[in-house]
DNA sequence: GTCTATATACAGATAGAC
DNA sequence: GTCTATCTGTATATAGAC
C-alpha cells in the first residue's frame, strides 16, 4: 500500500527484477551462460554483487527463469492454436509464424534458450526439457494430423517436424528488426517453406502456398505479459 | 628417425595430441567451452595439466583448431561439388548430403563449431567467420544458381539457403549412431526435403524429387585426413 | 534495499626439477 | 615429455553494517 521507494513509479518502468533479468539474458546470449560473471551481470544490472543477490537466488535459477519465461509462452501459444484451427494446414502455419515472430521479436531470450541447455543439470535441466518436449510434441502432432489428413506428404514426419523446427529456430541467430526484411514477411515466408518442405497440396493435388490460407496474425496467441 | 618413445606404435593408433583434441571435442560439446576447465580437460586427456600445455598452445586455440578442422573439409567439399556438377538440383543435393554426413559422423567437433563461436574473439574469431561465412557463400550459390535456371522456386534465395543450411545443422544436436535412422537415409531425407523447400521441378513442371537425380555419396567429397 | 568487505574455491597458465 | 608445486586472478556467494 506505501508508494515504492525507488522506481516503478509510472507505468511502463522497469523494476529491477526486469533489469536484472533483461541484463541477463543480453550478456548470457553475448558471451554464454559460463562466459558471464556475476560481476558483469552485477555491472550491467547498475548493482553491486550483493544487491544482485536481493534479486536473485543465484545463477542458475536465473537462467532457468529466462527459459522458461521463453518457453512457456511459445507451448501455450502452439496449443491454442492446435485446438483453436482444424486445417491442418492452416494450423501448422499459424505456428511456425508464432514461432518465428518470437524468435525474431524476443531475439535474444530464445538464443539462450536454445544454447544454453548444457549449462544446467538435475532438476532444474529436468524442468526445461519437459516444457521443450511438450512443445516440440505440439509440432510434431500439427505434421502428423496433416500427414494423415493427406494434405502433407514427406517420408519422415518425424523428421520434418524437427527439421522445420530448427530452420525457425535458426532466426533467433541472425535476425536484425534494422535489416531490410519486415517481421511479417519473414514470418510469412517460413510458413510458406514450410508447406514447400511438407509438398503440401490441395485437394485437386495442386501445390498449397501460404496465401491460399487465412492464418491469424503472429500476434494473436500471445501469452498476457507478466 | 628413432622410434617415438609412447604408443604411435601401429598404425590405427593415436597420437597424443588427436587424444587432446577428442577429449576437448567431447568435453567442449558435453558442458561447453568456458564450462571446460583447463583440469577437466587434462584428465579426460589423462594427462596433468603441465603435460596439456605441451600438446597445446592454450585453450582458446585448441578450439580454433577444432573449428578450423570442422569446417575447412566442409567448405572444400563444397567447392569441389559446384565445381564438378553443373546440374543445380543435384548439387544442392550433394551439398546437403555431405553436410548432413558430416554433422552425423563428427557430430561433437560439428556441434561445438556451431555453438562456441562466441567464445572466440579478435583474430582467432575473424578467421574462423571468413571461412564460415566462405562455406554458406557456397550454399547461398548453389540456391540462386537453381533459382536463375528456373528449377527452384523461392521469394528468398538468401533466406532460403540460411534456413537450409540451419536445417541440416541441426542434424548434430541430435542424431546418435544408435538410432532407427541409417546415415545414408538421413542424408537423402534432408536432400528431399531441401528439394522440396525450394520447389525444385523438371522442365516440365513436375515437382523434382532426389530419386530423379543422380547425387555422388557424400564420401565422395572427403578431405584427405590430417 | 544497498553497501563494503571477504570467504572459499577454482580458473588459466607456468617454473623448474627430472 | 612428464612431473610436483605454485603463481595470479577471478569465480560464486555471503556476512553483517547501515
Amino acid at each position: 500500500m506505501s508508494p515504492p521507494k525507488s522506481g516503478a513509479a509510472k507505468a511502463g518502468d522497469e523494476t529491477t527484477q526486469q533489469r536484472v533479468l533483461r541484463a541477463a539474458v543480453r550478456l548470457f546470449a553475448e558471451r554464454g551462460f559460463h562466459g558471464t560473471g556475476i560481476r558483469d551481470l552485477a555491472a550491467a544490472a547498475e548493482l553491486t554483487t550483493s544487491t544482485l543477490y536481493h534479486y536473485m537466488t543465484n545463477k542458475d535459477d536465473l537462467l532457468v527463469e529466462i527459459m522458461m519465461g521463453a518457453i512457456t509462452p511459445l507451448r501455450d501459444a502452439a496449443a491454442a492454436i492446435r485446438a483453436d484451427i482444424a486445417d491442418p494446414a492452416t494450423a501448422l502455419c499459424a505456428i511456425v509464424e508464432h514461432h518465428v515472430w518470437a524468435h525474431a521479436s524476443d531475439r535474444l531470450a530464445t538464443l539462450v534458450t536454445d544454447t544454453e541447455l548444457r549449462a544446467l543439470s538435475g532438476d532444474r535441466l529436468k524442468d526445461v526439457l519437459t516444457l521443450r518436449d511438450e512443445y516440440e510434441g505440439l509440432w510434431r502432432g500439427a505434421v502428423e494430423a496433416g500427414v494423415e489428413a493427406g494434405v502433407f506428404s514427406t517420408a519422415h514426419p518425424n523428421l520434418a517436424a524437427r527439421a522445420l523446427l530448427q530452420m525457425a529456430t535458426g532466426v533467433s541467430h541472425w535476425f536484425s528488426a534494422k535489416g531490410r526484411l519486415k517481421l511479417d514477411e519473414l514470418c510469412r515466408t517460413y510458413a510458406d517453406n514450410a508447406l514447400a518442405l511438407l509438398r503440401a497440396t490441395d485437394p485437386d493435388g495442386k501445390p498449397l502456398v501460404r496465401a491460399d490460407l487465412n492464418v491469424p496474425s503472429p500476434t494473436r496467441y500471445l501469452s498476457p505479459l507478466p
